[in-house]
DNA sequence: GCATAATAGTTATGTGCATAATCAATGTGT
DNA sequence: ACACATTGATTATGCACATAACTATTATGC
């Protein structure tokens, strides 16, 4: 690939990356939450209390950024941790009632930015665009086993990537 | 559209962004270089010297921000910035010989990681991977105001006036 | 000419994210 | 039983990004 093609893909990347937090932040911001907090919510009202080992896997970023942004939304009122009976290393994550109803306006911003993200897009662009992404994602991802330890170069390595 | 595909987006475009950037970085580091500041050094690279409003117009992100890179890039010895004649408040940021043999290092990891990001997808997809992305970062962009006269879009405009 | 607005840049501060180092608790092997 | 690695969480530090407030220069109105 040459470069002009390859920065045009990195770029936009990049670009929609700043673009689409900076979209998030500013609908978020009336909530008093930042970008990042909203899918922290969003997970433990998807799954339900987990211990922050879980919840950096989930949302995939390094435990030191859970423990902060647990740490604000504890201070916020909008969760509660509480040491876990079983181990006493971890502490339990839960959302508080005003958590809970926090996710939920959550939930109507993430529907109007989606909408406003995809707007005048093809529906089947839109069907297909979460798999793709996903794609692109899984092919730079550093963190999961990479599902293959061979030296294949620019192969497909399209894994049957049952959902875990 | 309801919350499972809309959080399928957002979420899709965040860890996109996570990861794209931390696979960046770890392909930067070795050039002693953190993600973001390669995107000052090619478009110094591509466009030639500027002042640093022009890099911030073109970098997509706020003068603050380009105050800090540019500093950090001028004592690594990658730019230099001198005062404009012309405008004692400018500097004009350009590329030292250092920076532009830097910056063709980076064009070659560009490349590679563009190629990785997109492997394993239809050669169509990938062509219109681009367009498809600025599609998205336009509808999100809060920075240029509108510039769209509304030629062609198709559905979903439904709602010209604040959603919440 | 001069007050005022607009622009280029910086500083201060706050956020999410990262890595490295550290501590406490839990596993595991011999 | 005990040394040792592993794991959950935290602290310290650094970066890119943001906004707000500020200085210095340039442009504009009267």
């Amino acid at each position: 690939m040459d470069f002009e093609h390859a920065d045009a893909l990195n770029q936009a990347i990049r670009l929609l990356s700043l673009r689409h937090r900076a979209r998030a932040a500013s609908l978020l911001a009336p909530l008093g939450l930042h970008t990042g907090q909203e899918a922290l919510l969003l997970e433990l009202d998807r799954t339900g209390p987990m211990i922050q080992a879980q919840l950096s896997e989930a949302l995939g970023c390094e435990p030191p950024s859970v423990t902060l942004m647990t740490r604000k939304l504890e201070a916020g009122g909008h969760i509660r941790r509480t040491p876990a009976p079983s181990d006493k290393r971890a502490s339990i994550v839960e959302l508080t009632d005003s958590g809970k109803a926090l996710a939920d306006q959550v939930k109507q911003l993430w529907c109007a930015l989606a909408e406003e993200t995809v707007g005048g897009l093809p529906a089947e662009t839109v069907a297909e665009l979460p798999g793709i992404l996903k794609t692109l994602t899984d092919n730079v991802d550093t963190r999961r086993p990479t599902t293959q330890a061979a030296p294949a170069r620019s192969s497909a390595v399209r894994s049957p990537s049952k959902a875990s």
